[in-house]
DNA sequence: GCAAGGATTGAATGGTGGTTCAATCCTTGC
DNA sequence: GCAAGGATTGAACCACCATTCAATCCTTGC
């Protein structure tokens, strides 16, 4: 019985996952969700108390994995530039992979639950990236500079640099290796 | 009798812009900038089909006044490491004398036809960037690279580095100088 | 087996806010 | 002055969902 309530949990985070990869946020209503977890609409109040604090959850899961595998690729090398690099491919990597769940993590209109989950998101790569400019620094691989400020504009040149090619469609081959270059200048890596 | 209905229009827009400018996106019911404008809700509707056409306007107004703002300002320097400087400071400055408005044009959610104008808004601004910087190119100012992509990518490392204080309220007194520092670098400004 | 109690159902409820429209008011041309 | 026609009004309408809840179904402990 308990599996089954747990199991029941489960399936509407995950309903609510695909359906956002699909359609995004506009996509999640509870009905939606409560059909894909096979399930009846109020049934989705047994496990959670407002839709907003599902949602708040779902977007918190998929966010995690983003940050997980980012940090994960990062974790594989020793420099601070080849770092960035792997943040940068990998971020890059993924949201081309699954465009519709990378502009809802990083830009679809929503509720200021999810507004406030997305700001902890960002907040998160920062803080991955602010922790290698500070060893960088700490290291002489990079001159003095403030690495949460660089890392909030490294986030922020990044998830710009991506939703433009989101809403389009498309990414020119040289986007990623441009804006690596871009992003190891602002850090100053030497050259 | 067309004077009048011109001048209902404004209004509505006027209206709309002050409570834009208040509350946000989420205080510019139909009702509520009608009731400001001195109108009934209806009357709206003679001058806009939709809401969203409506919203999307205004939208489009307060961010051409914007980038206006800072294209007046980066216009009176003459380098582009100056040029950029004075795009930061506008910007900054502007946004965190209007906090409420600067988050509503960047990143408050809202309808898609918002969002769309949203993108526009951005690419205006990196438009702007992209001619200073491909001039810059062309002088040997900056080392050879995409312009319209490091335009883009220092809309959103400026855009981002913002809506962090906005949100908490504050910035700190060296967030200016060393975002600064760090875009010139990206750009490869020779120091 | 068999109640008791929790899980599940899904139709009904309620609130919000954009949109419409018949009635009314003004302006304007004669 | 005075009709005609467009402007204005604002209450009513409607669509959309989140949320609830009385009825029903299962599981479980005895």
């Amino acid at each position: 019985m308990k599996a089954r309530l747990s199991a029941s949990r489960e399936r509407i985070i995950a309903a609510a996952l695909e359906i956002m990869a699909e359609r995004g946020y506009a996509g999640c209503s509870v009905a939606a969700v409560a059909e894909r977890a096979g399930l009846a609409t109020g049934s989705v109040y047994r496990h959670f108390p407002t839709k907003a604090d599902l949602v708040a959850e779902v977007f918190r899961t998929a966010s995690q994995r983003e940050v997980d595998a980012v940090a994960r690729a990062a974790a594989l090398e020793t420099t601070v530039a080849e770092r960035v690099s792997a943040v940068i491919e990998t971020f890059a990597g993924r949201a081309l992979r699954s465009p519709r769940l990378a502009y809802a993590l990083l830009a679809e209109p929503a509720d200021p639950a999810v507004d406030a989950e997305r700001l902890v998101f960002r907040r998160a790569y920062a803080e991955l990236i602010a922790d290698y400019v500070a060893e960088g620094v700490a290291k002489g691989e990079l001159p003095p500079q403030d690495p949460e400020l660089t890392a909030t504009a490294l986030v922020g040149a990044l998830a710009e640099a991506m939703v433009g090619p989101l809403a389009a469609g498309v990414v020119g081959p040289r986007t990623i290796p441009h804006l690596i270059t871009f992003l190891h200048r602002a850090l100053g890596v030497s050259p």
